[in-house]
DNA sequence: AACGACGTTTACGTTAACGTAAAGTTAATC
DNA sequence: GATTAACTTTACGTTAACGTAAACGTCGTT
């Protein structure tokens, strides 16, 4: 069977966006579907690479940290020096993530707070 | 001992960000220091409130959902209806930042893939 | 009294990440 | 063949979160 593709409104409700940002991804380079003829195809790796992207979104990194961070995958670095420098930039990103994660817990563990005190407040009122 | 009191530099200082930052968050009624005579005098509170102000950005909330979440610790609803919404508006918050958490958590396996392989890439090279 | 460091207000400028509207093309269907 | 649905391009508009510049006040020092 051949690989499927998408179209990009099927992207756009798979994801929860419009074809405005899909087509804007494409505009600032993070992404290159193939025509056929005028009509944009997605491959199965454009549609991941969309999806990295917004996951990126999420944890509010811009359009281009999730870039950059995707495209640490594909090994265009060959030399020593390219790979020392990359594993330099994989340990800052991970200090980062570490961090947002931190305070990620943090809020959580205060929002606990927030539902005993609303949980105790009820009971009195029961 | 009085309890302590910051000037705008100092906070600004503190947080890695300019005055400018500090006062846009009282601009837009975020943070409500108290003056002297025309300068503005920050309380522990205040600086709080920065903080979490922060913090929210990090993991990429805007400002007013940053304010929405600090401003759930203050009692300000008493009825039942208001703890109830409170609750589910509590549990909302929860289930995103969740998510949010499992993203990193992605994000950080996909980071050590990378060093993974950049580690056996300067193997052969050594 | 001049200077520098800090503070203030007012106001226009900037960037990212799209929204939105206009106007047109292509393919399938009634 | 007219309509409808999905696609296209072009281009101006919008919002958040500040940056930046101008013009001024108030100390403490030299």
């Amino acid at each position: 069977m051949a690989t499927p593709t998408y179209t990009i409104s099927e992207l756009a409700r798979e994801f929860g966006v419009t074809t405005r940002t899909i087509r804007f991804y494409e505009e600032k380079g993070l992404i290159h579907p193939r025509r056929e003829g005028q009509k944009r195809l997605y491959s199965p790796a454009d549609r991941v690479r969309i999806k990295l992207i917004l996951r990126g979104k999420r944890i509010g990194m811009s359009l281009q940290e999730s870039v950059e961070l995707i495209d640490m995958y594909d090994p265009e670095h060959n030399n020593r020096e390219q790979l020392h420098s990359l594993i330099r930039t994989v340990q800052d990103r991970r200090a980062r993530l570490l961090r947002q994660k931190q305070d990620i817990e943090d809020m959580l563990a205060g929002l606990d707070e927030v539902q005993a005190l609303c949980e105790r407040g009820l009971e009195g009122k029961q």
